[in-house]
DNA sequence: GGCTTTACTTTGATTAGTCAAAATAAAACT
DNA sequence: AGTTTTATTTTGACTAATCAAAGTAAAGCC
């Protein structure tokens, strides 16, 4: 069995991959497991021994074949722990992260497969993210944000691209949960400000760029 | 936070020393913990420093209060993982205890009080074993086992103090599950063997001394 | 084209946990 | 009491993962 290092490094590298099969620079690697540069460099050249990546001296690193099936594998634990915590313990959704962090190199394929099925085999976790199935197999669907998609319609949130506890409290409290409906009014570039409204709230709510490109929206039927 | 390895020494301490506080021998420990004595004797004396052992050397090992208080705690996620897993993902009571292994170091406080919650608050866990409740007490009474009870009396099996699998599946296969009534109809210690009848079974099972003491059994009421 | 910045790699050291094997203390036999 | 056995401790070495700091390659910039 992998380490739960290995798993992380293998985790992070998909994530910053953006599903295509791009180099991830070192750098950026680095930082997004909060370790030194050094340290990537030497636990990739590691990882690359073993079979589980690519690695491009100076330029980058990108998952192989079996680095990819484990790595999706451990998003699919992360994102079903997350689920379970929300639907049937009940937790704050913007809580759940860091449990699932753990959890997700303690549990065994078998025990989450009966998770998955007591859970009714979901499809996305409760941030909107896609959980991958047991083949590996995710759904990448493209969304737009509400930073970038068209103002004219009302709109549907699908999905929060961002982890920390403090965004996601904020959205929770102004209702930009997955599945909400909303409509842009006003987008600033200048401003770098997006101005919205939720159906059924009475206030607008005023959000900036950066936040609103973490939101992830479809077209909502009209007039459901 | 004590990492795993600290918190697996601090379990099997306090398990080898069976409530009371007696100095557990360093040779016992390592073979419980399956490593090397030597190794044991580092990471006691590493304990120690720490405050959470004391170490007599040559002697053995007893817990501190704070080594029992984080022992207790390690023991209770352990038991109530596996009642999760038994009660509400179905999975045989032969298998979780590995499963837990590996959870109860994964698992934070607030899941696991979710989980203790979610459970009904359960006072042992599928084996029969207490679990230590949040306040670390743990209810210790003293049962019989089926090599040294009376032999006249309907008996109620209450626990099944083994974790192997093998064993366990043994047991279930026999209904020797917690809850059992059972009665003895004979017991030779020259022969090493214990013959009983389990309530509304046909055939008498013959158990060695060993298997049986391994089975606590408490005095069924009569004639429920 | 040469200088500077930035990104990455190397090197040497550290910590946690482990083993193998030699050394020692205590207990158990004659 | 002296010797043997057994349990424990010490010593030296190893692996995984990390950091700090020095070194190097590649871009970017006059």
């Amino acid at each position: 069995m992998a380490t739960s290092t290995v798993e992380n490094y293998l985790k992070h590298i998909l994530l910053l991959s953006e599903g295509g099969d791009a180099l991830v620079p070192m750098g950026l690697l680095a930082e997004s497991l909060d370790v030194v540069p050094g340290t990537v460099t030497t636990m990739v050249k590691s990882l690359a021994d073993g079979g589980l990546v690519h690695h491009r001296p100076r330029q980058g690193v990108r998952l192989t074949e079996s680095g990819s099936r484990l790595a999706l594998g451990v998003l699919r634990k992360h994102r079903l722990v997350e689920t379970f915590l929300v639907n049937v313990l009940k937790m704050d959704w913007s809580a759940v992260h860091a449990e699932a962090e753990q959890l997700e190199h303690a549990i065994s394929n078998d025990v989450l497969d009966r998770l998955d099925a007591l859970l009714g085999h979901p499809a996305v976790d409760p941030h909107g993210d896609p959980i991958p199935s047991r083949q590996g197999k995710i759904s990448s669907q493209v969304y737009a944000t509400l930073a970038t998609c068209s103002m004219a319609k009302p709109l549907r949130v699908v999905r929060v691209t961002e982890q920390s506890p403090e965004f996601l409290q904020f959205a929770e409290q102004n209702g930009l949960l997955p599945g909400a409906v909303i409509r842009i009014t006003d987008r600033s570039l200048t401003a770098g400000l997006v101005t919205l409204k939720r159906n059924g709230a009475k206030l607008l709510l005023a959000l900036s760029l950066a936040a609103a490109g973490r939101i992830l929206v479809e077209p909502a039927p009209q007039r459901a």
